[in-house]
Order: structure tokens, then C-alpha cells, then sequence
DNA sequence: CATGAATGAGAATTCATTCAT
DNA sequence: AATGAATGAATTCTCATTCAT
């Protein structure tokens, strides 16, 4: 493990406020959306006062920002740690869908930020700000995603495209299952979404075991 | 085609107004993003006074509401004009999926708008009231796709599985995809982008266990 | 006459308006000090609504500005006027003194203002607008002056001597005695200010008993 | 020289650091401007934390009004030291000039709090308890110069006038040329301001024509 | 005593909504 | 019907003041 520095007491008491507040802003917004999240909210939901955040926080850009970089960053050790267990890519593709899946449940306040953050608001200078910081995280997701793919392609488990517009797919297609089951009732077994999804991007949906011809334009293809 | 009331020069008009405010709205919240778009932006945009919208709309949400379902209405006769096309499955689907990804490069302001409606902002009266107008909308494109996917499997052109499930990915995935086409610098051609998406959710990505080339690289990886 | 452009209601209103709303900044600003006075307590005085201001004003700094400008506008004119007149240098100064007494007492509320600008307050950025715009009035005030003492110079009527220091020495000296009388009670005759002003600083205030003919001058004077 | 009870260490350590607090104050103030100085600002100058402030001064007003107070005090006392000294009128007067140049520029900081101070900004109650205790240094100031100039005229070295006006006249021209001592980038010699404010006082600026040595004088200059 | 984190009243500014013209 | 000036509630941010450590 690391060496963490010797922190003094203020250290870690002003770490714990941190946390606290962007904890609040994190639930505050997935309560009542990114607009609409005031900062008396985010105090109130904090139980501190509005001019506290302020100490901490240079202005609301900047909480908001770090308030997502913060889950993010969470959402990717996660994943890398997933990524580094060794396993067939089947399995291993599993457990990334099954560790976001899981992730989101955990911090389902996350997921609309997530979300919102992908059109980022506001005026011109605000969304400037905006792709600097949030982007880059955002962006970190899919290339350690994209690269996943490249290096299964690489060994020849998964046909050559483009990975870059797979993850992509993988991932929106991941999320819009997540956003249902955040939002729904009652959802099936979190397994069997996981599944789902897996099973879908492996073999896909078509049901060629009868048309011969999809199996002949699969190794028309691989001919290529 | 549908016999449509005789109607006065007065409601022609007061179409018009209402069909032309909503263009400005949307135009100007894909420009500017949901929050900081303006009545005052929206009325300049739309060429008359701000007033003036209050007449046709009665109140800025309801504004914005209409505005999304205008759309996803035109969305949806798109989408059923595609599912009308006496086709083969995949033939369908791929259809399907160019005329989604034709739509957002036409209305691409529109895309913002229909992925930041997914999560209502606001006070809770307003995602209430969100939730009565706009989600419906949303639902019935998840559901026109949903039956479509149902029919496939019951025809046995698709193996069994959640059509509800299957539609949110596959959406999901498209609109991954299509959101980065449209902030991207230069994509690429949109038949590539459809053949993927379509590809992948038929055949899916694994390279098929019964080549034994592939499962013999796979071996080999193993063994390192 | 200059050629007043055709203007319309809207026009007049709006500076009416303006004008107005320059006026209440004004009695606030003397009442309460360039500091304390708020948005809302100028906005109390117009009887207007906060926000009306800021149609008409971009932001304070502005109207604070706008509202100096104005002011300082009307003195220099009415200086103008005074050093039109055709008349011994005595004569001119008396009456550039007495138009200074009479401006101030008419607007007792803008000395304040006026008295305030000489000494820029706010942060840095506030300071540099503030020079920009506020300074080059008071500067035209004291050049104005400035002038006119030279131009008496190089007739021969006033002795050589710094004309810009004798200019401010002049304007602070007969400011202060404005300031005086606009925090007094009771005040003397504004003509005996004036002439103590102008007599002072014509002849000076020494009792030279060594030179005869001052002591005769001083003494035909006091004849009349 | 004057018999100081005797204090405890207690007493000299409390009073070294109001005297600290009110030197940080001043420069604070004469940087950045009343209304900008922060009791964070301040505590920063000092050295201090910003509660330790309150240890010693009730609130921000007192504070203010004490580092005025003492500010003026030591002029007062410097006035008078120059106002003891045995000699001619002129002498006398010129004494008392060159004393407020010099301390102005000693104390340049001072300068603009001083300005600042003849027009109490901040709401009613501030204004009142300012004149309280503020005024009454100003005024000793003016009081001061009245007296001298009251005295001089008793004994017949001063031509009859209202002393106190007269007081006013004086500090202020002075002022006005101190403060733009303070804020130009090269002034002339100390001397020179000094010598043209007690000439212009003393003999006045008018070219006396019944004089035969000012019209020599005015001679000489126009054979140049 | 000294500290500085926490507080919250209050300031500037924005903008949806109303309404007289 | 259309307008846009006026409104004022709501929001962000600041800073004098308090108080537990």
C-alpha cells in the first residue's frame, strides 16, 4: 500500500467536511437535478451553514465539479480493479458490466450527475470550464473501456471494429439499464441484467442456429 | 389522408405561433442547454416578445413539455414509417437504427433536449408534472421498439430473452453513439456507424468458439 | 441652439427614467455614503422595483459612474457659463467661486458624491473602472480652472505661480467651506463666503504694515 | 516627562497590540479603501487571527474610529509642537504647512482615511455614533488653525476676517495640493508646495498695480 | 488568551411572469 | 392580439461576528 503523509487532525477533519458536503451536493442533486440544486440545499442537506461551503468550495462550479470528480474516480479504481483480476475476457467482460451495475445501485444519486454531465449547461463560459474538468473523467471511463476491448481484439477473442464506438455502445446501452432499474419499482435480479447485457454483446440476438446463411455471412466476413 | 375540421384562419395562425415558438425553444435550449435558456432568448430567438409566448404556452415548463413532445412525436411517425416497410428482421432493424441516427443529425438540437428530459430537473411539482407529460412520450419510443423486438422474437428471428430490456440497450447503445457523432469534429460515415451497432446486436463480438484458429490463439493466450 | 433629434415616447420615457433613477442614487448615495447605499435602498427612493435598475443600468459600478457623470457634467457647464461672461479677472473669479457655492448648495447631495470620488474605493478592478471614467470629470473641473488662472496669468492680472497647484488650492480651499456650509445649521450670507474666498485669495491675508500702500489700498477698500 | 502610572506587563503587551492592530489597519484602509477592508484583511496585516481583533476592539466601527483617533492625535500633537515655536506669523504659518506636508507624507496611508472621514458613510446608526467620536478629533484639528490664525489677528498680523473660515480655507486648499502630492508620480519640492500655499495666502495671487515693485516684477517676467 | 471554523444576515443580480398600453 | 417595461422572488456569494477548542 501507499504511505500516506502524516496528516494532522485539521487535515482530516477538513477532509471529513469535504466529503460531507460533496456527499450532500451528490444527493441533493440527484434529488432535484443539477439546475435546481441550490446551494441552501446542499448546506441544509449538509446540516451546515450556506457560508461553510464556501470555505471549502471556491464557488458552486467548483463544488459541483469536484463533487463528480470525486464519484467518478471512485467508479474507475472499481473498474480497474475489476480489469486487473485474470480471467477469460467472458468472465472478465461480466464482471465490468456486474461492477457498474453494482456501482450505481450503491450510488444511484450518482447516476443522474453522470448523466447530466454529458451535456454540460449553463453559459458559454460555464461549459468551457466544464469540458476541461469533467470531461477528462468522464472521457477516462470509456478509453479504459475502449482499451479493454482493444487488447480482447488484439487477442483475437473478439472480431476486429472499431473499439472506440464499441465502448460506446457498450457502455450508453449499460446505462440505460442501470437508469431503468435506479428508476424502476422493482427490478429483476441484478444478475440477470448483468446477463443480459453480456450475453447480448457476445452472441448478439439473432437466432442464426436455423438460417445457415447468417453463419455463411459470418465467415463471409471473417474471409475479409 | 385523415379528414382534418375545417379550420378558421385564426387557428392556422395560432398553429403556426405555437409551431414556431417551440422550433425557437428547442433550438435555443440545444444551443444553450435546458437551465440557461431564457424566456427572453427564446422569444428573440422565436422573433417576437416575450409576452407573446405567454399567450400560446402558460407557463415555461409547459412551454418546454410541448416542445419535447412535438418532437417525439415526429420521432415516433418516423419510427412507425420504418417499422411499416415489409422487411426481413435485420433489414428492419437496421433501418430502424439509420432512421434514428438520420433524425438526431437533422434535429441535433433536439438530441440535448431528449437526453436531459430522461431526468426531469427541477422542484418536485415541476418533476411531477414532468413525469405526467414527458416520460409518456419517452415510454412510447421505448415501447414502439419493445413490440418490435417481441414480434421478431415470437416470429423466432430473435432468441427469447426481456424485449424490454433488449430495447433499452439497444437505445441506449444508438444514443451513446449518436450523442458522440454529433459533438465529434468529423465521424464516420453514418452506414458505418449503423452497421456496427446493428452487427453487434446481432451476431454480437465474441469470435465463434467453432473456429478452432481463434481457440487455439485463445489457448495460447492462456498458457502465458 | 443645437438641433434636438426627433424623439419618440419611448425615448423620452427612458430618460425620464434614467433620469429618475440617477436622481434617487444621488440622495441616497449623500444620505447614506457611496458605500452603504444598496440596489434596493436606491430602488425605494425612485419608488421603483429593484430589478427596474438594471434595465437601464448594466450593473452599480455603472449607474454609480453614470450618476457622477451627470453631475459633474452640469457644474462644468454652468463654469462655462460663468467664464463666458466678459468681465475683469476679479469680477470672473468672484463669479466662478459664487456658481460653485450656488451648484453645491442646489445639489448639496452630489458634494458628497463628489467629495467620495476623489478617493476610489473597491477592490482593484473597481479602482481602474473608476479611474477610467469618474476621474477624467473631476480632472476637467480642475483643468477647467486651471485654465482660466493661466490665461490671467499671461494677461498680467495674477502673478506667475503654478496654475494647476493654485487651481486645486482654490477648488479645496472653497470645497471645504461648501462642506462647511452644507453641515451647518446656520450659515453666513453665501455672498460673504464668496467674497472671503475671493478676497483671500486675490489679496491675501497678511496685514503688511511695512508696505504703505497696501495698508492705503486696504484702506480705499474699506471706504466703500 | 509626564508621569505614566505604572504598568504591568499585561498593560504594555495589550497596548502594543491595539497599536498594532490600528498601524495594520491603517495601511489596510489607505490600500484598499474603507469600504473594501476586511477584518480579514486587517487580522492578515496584523499578523493576527481575526477573532483576536475583537479582543481588543468591540466591533469594526470602533476600531476604525480608534485608529483615527489616534491617527489625528499625533498630528494634533506635531501642530502644536510647531505652533510653540517663538517666531514671526509668516515663519509661524509656514512652520504649520511644512508640518502637515510632511506628515501626510510620513503617513500617506493616513491620508485617505482622513479624507474619508469628513463624510461618515454606513446606515444611521453609524453616522451618529462617527460623529460622536470622530468629529471631535477633525474638529480639534480646525479649532487648532483657527485659534492661531485668531491670535494673529488680534495682535494685528492678519487683516480681520472670520478666523474660522478662514481655518477652513487653508486646510482645505492645503489638502487638496497634499492629495495629489500623494498621488502623482514625480511632485515638485516639498518647499516649493509649501512656499506657494503660504505666499497665495499671505499676499494673495492679484498683481497689485498701485505696487511698484509687483509691477517691476510683472516687468521683468514679460521682458522674458 | 488566541484562534479560525462556522454562521447567517444581507448585497448584487437574474429572470419568469404580469399587465397597462 | 402583441408588446416589453416593471416586478420581486430566488439565487449566488461576502464578510462581520461568535464561540468551542
Amino acid at each position: 500500500m501507499t504511505t500516506t503523509a502524516p496528516r494532522s487532525k485539521e487535515e482530516i477533519v477538513q477532509e471529513y467536511r469535504i466529503q460531507s458536503i460533496q456527499d450532500a451536493a451528490m444527493r441533493v442533486i440527484s434529488r432535484k437535478g443539477m439546475a435546481a440544486a441550490t446551494m441552501k440545499d446542499i448546506a441544509d442537506e449538509a446540516g451546515i451553514a450556506k457560508g461553510t461551503i464556501y470555505l471549502y468550495f471556491h464557488d458552486r462550479d467548483e463544488l459541483v465539479e469536484k463533487t463528480f470528480e470525486g464519484a467518478i474516480s471512485q467508479l474507475l479504481r472499481k473498474l480497474q480493479q475489476a480489469l486487473a483480476v485474470e480471467a477469460r475476457f467472458e468472465e472478465q467482460l461480466r464482471h465490468i458490466i456486474r461492477t457498474q451495475v453494482e456501482f450505481f445501485r450503491e450510488h444511484r444519486e450518482f447516476f443522474r450527475l453522470y448523466s447530466s454531465l454529458r451535456f454540460p449547461e449553463g453559459n458559454a463560459h460555464q461549459q468551457k470550464r466544464h469540458r476541461r474538468t469533467c470531461q477528462p473523467q468522464y472521457l477516462a471511463h470509456r478509453e479504459e473501456m475502449s482499451r479493454f476491448l482493444r487488447e480482447a481484439m488484439e487477442r483475437g477473442e473478439v472480431r476486429r471494429m472499431d473499439p472506440d464506438r464499441l465502448a460506446l455502445f457498450l457502455i450508453g446501452g449499460g446505462n440505460a439499464i442501470i437508469i431503468q432499474r435506479v428508476s424502476e419499482e422493482t427490478s429483476p435480479a441484478e444478475e440477470a441484467d448483468v446477463e443480459l447485457i453480456a450475453s447480448t454483446i457476445l452472441q448478439g440476438i439473432a437466432n442464426d442456429i436455423t438460417r445457415p446463411d447468417a453463419a455463411d455471412h459470418r465467415a463471409a466476413s471473417r474471409r475479409k
